[in-house]
DNA sequence: TCAAAAGTGTTTCAGATACACCCATGT
DNA sequence: ACATGGGTGTATCTGAAACACTTTTGA
């Protein structure tokens, strides 16, 4: 069965990973040929997105896509801004992109931006019939379409949330340190933590619960694994609530 | 010259309001009539809203329904969520109220929703073909489609805002006083917050600024007016952020 | 002169910050 | 034994919160 779909609206994502140093985001690179002599006209990279089908909802729209790409179905995805700017296709090789898969350029497409965050590690990513690859977030360069402005604004999204809510371990393993954790907040919110403040407030979480178990053959001290329980969560933030005035 | 709309992109404006004690939002009646005996089927409330134009910009179309609702074409305008359910319209009276606008209720249509805040007292709403009317944000009963979800987000997006940057201007005269601002916040926030506490705040924002006026005939000791320099917080804002790590 | 709102000052407490120090491991 | 990252403890400072108090007006 084939599903129509809507030619005004699309969903892009920007997906967030962590490779233990770095923020990295997926982007997927993009070649325009010429259609006679084959030559290379130009290369860039763009943020992965879809048109969304006709009755579906938006999020399922996002899922698709990272389940296309990555074959994980069980990733954080959460909604930050729509796009709709007339201009959003207005360089020339945006355009001829477009030309070049049979579209019209002119047409004014909508996008709902989403962006993702996983365990770096726990993808494999499928190439099909493009390329698809990490690249730190610093170091993208100039992306296709207004991709620079959605990737900033997801950005700034995530920096917001981050401060309000645990969301470290979605970029972490299953278990981690508390270095890789503090490594992360580094990156992201570009700031440099004192240690020992960094790991009182963990202390405070009573949902980051340290394991018995340490990672050994570091020429140093071997760290302690902990990892993040969405049940203890759940129940503080309930208590919390609760309690508020 | 006519334009012609976006069959499936919508606009939805939150506008809300304050009138020195409560919260209020504007919403507009809609009532469905019997087409042959002229019998009221029902009457209900939804929020404002409407079609984009093809290459229109999202925040313009916003602007417009503003513009056209209040005669205003200054005001406070934030998007917040995009809401692209396909059971968006699903209630039988929402269906019905579509197909008396001679409209299609199984249009799979995703709407952008945009928060506004205005001075109640600046506003002489226009009524047109409609009844628009101010209703405290905690007495809406069941509005039409989607739109309690939509009120809903709305609000919590404005308590986060509020928390962050200083929106209460926007929503008061343009002299105001602490009081009123106090009164503000809690009727937003749902808190109660200490007099003295509140006004120490308040006075190291430096744009919020004290005149030598007062308002007198209150009966009592008469309160001075401060009012929002725009330029100072800028200029504040922008150094926090030089000497922000 | 009294009620009521405007406005100020003081004390306390929790949490953020800075920073010094000890611990465990491989080389 | 020592370099290095892991991990802990303590002193200080800031700001939030609680609350008592004074001031100014109209009635």
């Amino acid at each position: 069965m084939k599903r129509s779909i809507h030619q005004n609206i699309s969903v892009d994502c920007v997906i967030f990973g962590f490779d233990s140093s770095e923020l990295k985001v997926l982007l997927v690179e993009r070649e325009l040929h010429d259609e006679k002599t084959g030559e290379l006209i130009f290369k860039d990279r763009t943020l992965t997105g879809n048109h969304i089908y006709l009755h579906e909802e938006l999020e399922s729209a996002a899922r698709r896509i990272l389940d296309d790409l990555t074959g994980i179905d069980d990733i954080y995805l959460e909604q930050f801004f729509t796009f709709g700017s007339p201009s959003r296709i207005s360089k020339e090789k945006d355009k001829q992109w477009i030309r070049s898969q049979g579209r019209n350029p002119d047409e004014h497409i909508v996008t709902v931006g989403y962006f993702s965050l996983l365990d770096i590690n726990r993808v494999e990513i499928k190439h099909k019939d493009r390329n698809v690859a990490w690249y730190p977030v610093g170091e993208v360069g100039e992306l296709g379409f207004d991709h620079n402005e959605i990737l900033d604004k997801a950005l700034s999204t995530l920096r917001d949330k981050l401060m309000k809510e645990p969301l470290a371990y979605e970029l972490l393993p299953d278990k981690f340190t508390l270095t890789q954790m503090q490594t992360l907040y580094q990156a992201i919110m570009g700031v440099e933590y004192d240690k020992g403040n960094f790991r009182k407030k963990v202390a405070k979480m009573k949902y980051l619960i340290p394991l018995d178990e340490k990672i050994v053959g570091n020429a140093h001290r071997p760290p302690r694994l902990y990892f993040f329980s969405r049940d203890v969560y759940e129940f503080t933030r309930k208590q919390l609530f609760d309690f508020s005035v």
